[in-house]
DNA sequence: AAAAAAGTGAAAAAAATGTTCCATTCAACC
DNA sequence: GGTTGAATGGAACATTTTTTTCACTTTTTT
């Protein structure tokens, strides 16, 4: 029988390829989520995992458990265990000279992540997200426009947003022709901006455009100085970590995910009454939104 | 009502002295054994704290929970977060607002996201960034591949990497031509991929193809399962903040920029010695890194 | 193409766990 | 010393959770 948590793990890891496919569902959830495999009930996993509950067991029969709990024996001893190994090593850091160790490249970058989060978390309020996703909600096309760094940012949301179910557009500039896909936007869309210093002049120049035109902007950038902020309809200030001339986008990328799950939900909620044009997506966000809030009553209990 | 682990271990102890000696007992058990009051049954907590069941329902009456169950939870939490250094962090974050809000959507993913920074410092160590460095310092031409929502991360590290100095080419895939594109790739460049679950068989396709050529790959993805491992000479596993389905790639976009500093560096060394095939991006690169260095210590201050 | 095998999901059955209740004990107070 | 009130332990009860079963579907084999 498999006793410690990390051979398991590879034996799961290992076994996967030739499970059956619900089981092979379950393996992966197991490897992805193992504190919920450790603490959650067999229907709380199931439930997570989007398979019956008698998959679970199935699944620990065929790596050799009894039941289902026996397995998730290992996984709860790994946890104290993690657990108690960082206390261990927290204890010892601040005994050592704290100093002493040259934080690494990655320690640096991630205290800089956390504090740029923590800062983001400080200037945004919900009041902004809210109304930019009632614009967005409301849009007949979502078009995103950002270039050089900010073009990663404008890539992702446009692939999120066409997720959830809206028409999506992203100006990439292909051929050199984004004023021309500018030309595009009607005045029922929004267009949500990413620009940074120094600002790209072809994103300027697509959300003047857009600006003249009344379409509402939502914009993404850097500061109070910013030329897009008196264009926007609703504005994020953000600050990334900054390295050697390097932004990080790690905090951008943290609000383009808020915006996306805000949007989400409020497609969810006012698609409960009307019929929506691409039922199969919208269906699919409410299926994620019942399975997420059902857990949250117990989290906020707890 | 108390809800996190702190405020009731402190109220616990406070307490302590005026309780009942059995609820003494079972104070001082709980403060001592959170492990055993996290995860054990309430017939296993009694036998070990030698007191009835039915006290450790009293104990939880008296501090407020609804019964034991919702009071066990509150040592659960803490058993998940604790394996964390910055759970301090987030626990004040918890409590500087008004705990009364019921935490906001940005709240929730800021937390989400520390926490995955943090297991991405974990998971990572500076050897891989090192490996991966020093690779890419030696590719003549650097690929970069990621599709969907990896794309975002791909074209993030194509529009760094480019600004450091190499050759940086990024397969976009525009008309369907991504295999085409990987024909480019010489035996000398290295190949960066980008991939989540579920793979995109295109990225899938273009790593093998580079694979049997003999080309490094270094890649960037999620977990043990996935098929790029074998692939890779170096791997990062990722692990993004999930909410509702969708993941935030703000983890991902730290690690990028740790590799393109760590880069950055490196080739900052290596051009100090011999003549640059290209001085005015070397240049730039380093005047870069004097005008960032000096401002830094306020910056890790603060 | 039919039969067998394996896999799957819902629901019933079994087990365990948590909770309540009440008789008993202990200690303080009249 | 008896009476009152809180505290206690254990057993009955209710609930949750796990496991098993079985009808059904899909896949593989003959």
């Amino acid at each position: 029988m498999t006793t410690s948590y990390d051979l398991l793990k590879a034996e799961i890891a290992a076994r996967c390829p030739s499970l059956s496919p619900r089981l092979r569902q379950v393996a992966e959830f197991a490897l992805t989520h193992p504190d919920d495999m450790a603490l959650e009930t067999i229907a709380v996993i199931a439930e997570r995992a989007k398979v019956p509950p008698s998959s679970l067991i199935r699944f620990a029969n065929a790596f050799g458990f009894d039941g289902f709990s026996a397995m998730q024996r290992v996984f709860r001893r790994q946890l104290v265990e993690r657990s108690s190994d960082y206390a261990a090593r927290i204890r010892a850091l601040r005994q050592s000279d704290a100093a002493a160790s040259p934080a690494s490249l990655l320690d640096r970058l991630v205290e800089a992540g956390i504090r740029s989060l923590d800062q983001l978390r400080h200037s945004t309020r919900p009041e902004q997200l809210e109304r930019a996703a009632a614009l967005l909600a409301r849009a007949e096309v979502i078009h995103v426009v950002g270039q050089r760094r900010a073009f990663a940012v404008a890539s992702y949301l446009s692939y999120a947003f066409g997720q959830l179910g809206p028409r999506t557009h992203l100006l990439d500039g292909i051929g050199g022709t984004t004023l021309q896909q500018a030309n595009f936007i009607g005045e029922r869309d929004v267009l949500v901006v990413i620009s940074f210093a120094p600002y790209a002049p072809e994103t300027l120049a697509v959300a003047h455009r857009a600006g003249e035109r009344g379409v509402p902007i939502v914009v993404l950038t850097d500061g109070p100085l910013s030329p897009l902020l008196p264009l926007a309809e609703v504005a994020f200030e953000l600050q990334d970590a900054e390295l050697q001339g390097f932004r990080s986008l790690s905090t951008t990328m943290c609000l383009a995910l808020a915006l996306v799950v805000q949007l989400g939900q409020k497609l969810g909620e006012d698609g409960k009454g009307r019929r929506s044009s691409r039922p199969a997506r919208r269906a699919r966000v409410e299926a994620r939104r019942a399975e997420t809030e059902a857990p949250e009553p117990a989290d906020a209990a707890g």
